[in-house]
DNA sequence: TTGCAATTTTTTGTATACAAGATTACCGTC
DNA sequence: GACGGTAATCTTGTATACAAAAAATTGCAA
């Protein structure tokens, strides 16, 4: 089974890369509050490297979305809000269900069966009830389809995009387990749609799929949820010591 | 007539802002051959500035798919071809319609007034039958749909995509002329639609007009633009002496 | 106590220096 | 003459140092 990685993806990580992904998934998983400002000397101590290449990862975060940069001013956790997350859902309604309409058109057979494998993959995530593995499940399949369609250009936006939308489905999924249950089927039956190279169905369930999600993640937080989307708003010095590496 | 800036927009240009807009611009006019290989130590000389900004720009037009790093092996011009063109058509297509809708839902009475400007621009434009200046101010009325659109989220994505899509639509507008007309025509249809605050029509002109323009621009790029695309293989040292500031 | 201003401190932006990996050239061997 | 391995060169990745701009603090006066 040959997988056509959607990007060259550095085997040779290099420092600025670890920080990258270190400081996202901290984003994603809510140990650095939204608002609370990333000094770079602090970043340099946690990381024991020096200033350049966390000057590179911060640069990359700020354009996905996850860090806003002032000149001058330093970076801080982007905030959360449900303007913003209605406007990350509308985006990725346009793009996702793009991607799995091109996806459907090219799935070949050595990769329905990795959309499978993803799918049980995804069911064994579910039954260790842990929202974090859940989560990582999630995104391998959704990786997958990306990578199926075929278009690099829409991968690299949906990777980009995605990254802002993890934050809160992480956060609802946190608050509201039942959702992972949905999650299942929702998956499910969009990877059929696919697997029968259907690319209108699958643009339409994946539509609909989203659209529900969308849905319940606002009701989720905008009714529970809004004492976790509210800013840190003086630069808070982070109080998280959780190991970064 | 107050303006949503759509990104905080940094007023403190810094060098690496400076050094990004120029390289971007180099690429997306074609002085930077495609395949082309970007030495560090080049811009140095050229901006006469260090390394550091350098690599901070670098770094941001890979993540717009202006330019393709390799850990340890440097940074060069991304490759045009017809498949990427037809993914950033079809990715585009799903954003600027959805753009165009939401624009048509939120345009109010001055941004109406500022879209009418833009257009005259355009004509303005069109009129000193320079593709470079008729290519500035297609670009201005394009930001001003976005920001309309007063989803920011959706405007970061595409000004992303669209720095990869302006390298195929300059090299078409400077093959053919022609097509400067047709896109008068085209977003005046546009901005009609949006001013009517009609989200339906909006989306589907945009729709169209695209998949119109991309018809076009494969049609040229792939009969005569063939050698326009071809590959600069081996590092061939850039021999542009333009300036740069 | 409160408001303002100058000073100190912090933090970022840029420059330079060094180390490690990649490319190229060269040389000897087959 | 072609091929393979080693050394020199080039280029990038990282570290450190310095300068300039913001933020915080202190002192003073009302």
């Amino acid at each position: 089974m040959k997988i056509i990685s959607s990007q060259p993806e550095p085997l040779t990580k290099s420092m600025s890369e670890i920080v990258r992904k270190a400081v996202e998934e901290k984003i994603i998983y809510g140990e650095l509050m939204p608002g609370s400002r990333l000094f770079e000397e602090e970043l340099v101590e946690q990381f024991n490297i020096s200033r350049s290449p966390i000057r590179e990862a911060l640069k990359i975060l700020e354009h996905d979305g996850l860090v806003l940069i002032e000149p001058r001013r330093g970076a801080r956790v982007a905030q959360l809000s449900i303007t913003d997350l209605d406007e990350v859902y509308a985006t990725r309604v346009a793009l996702e269900s793009l991607a799995a309409a091109q996806a459907a058109e090219h799935c070949g057979e050595d990769e329905k069966e990795r959309l499978y494998e993803d799918l049980s993959g995804l069911e064994n995530a579910f039954a260790t009830e842990l929202p974090q593995e859940f989560f990582k499940a999630n995104v391998t399949i959704t990786n997958s389809i990306h990578e199926i369609s075929r278009n690099k250009t829409l991968a690299r936006l949906l990777r980009s995009i995605a990254k802002q939308s993890f934050r809160y489905r992480y956060l609802a999924y946190s608050m509201e387990p039942d959702l992972m249950k949905i999650s299942v089927g929702s998956n499910r039956t969009l990877v059929e749609a696919i697997v029968a190279n259907d690319s209108w169905l699958a643009r339409s369930v994946m539509e609909s799929v989203l659209r529900q999600s969308w849905r319940r993640v606002v009701g989720i937080l905008g009714s529970e949820g809004r004492e976790f989307l509210k800013q840190n708003p003086n630069g808070v010095r982070q109080q998280t010591d959780v190991k970064c590496y």
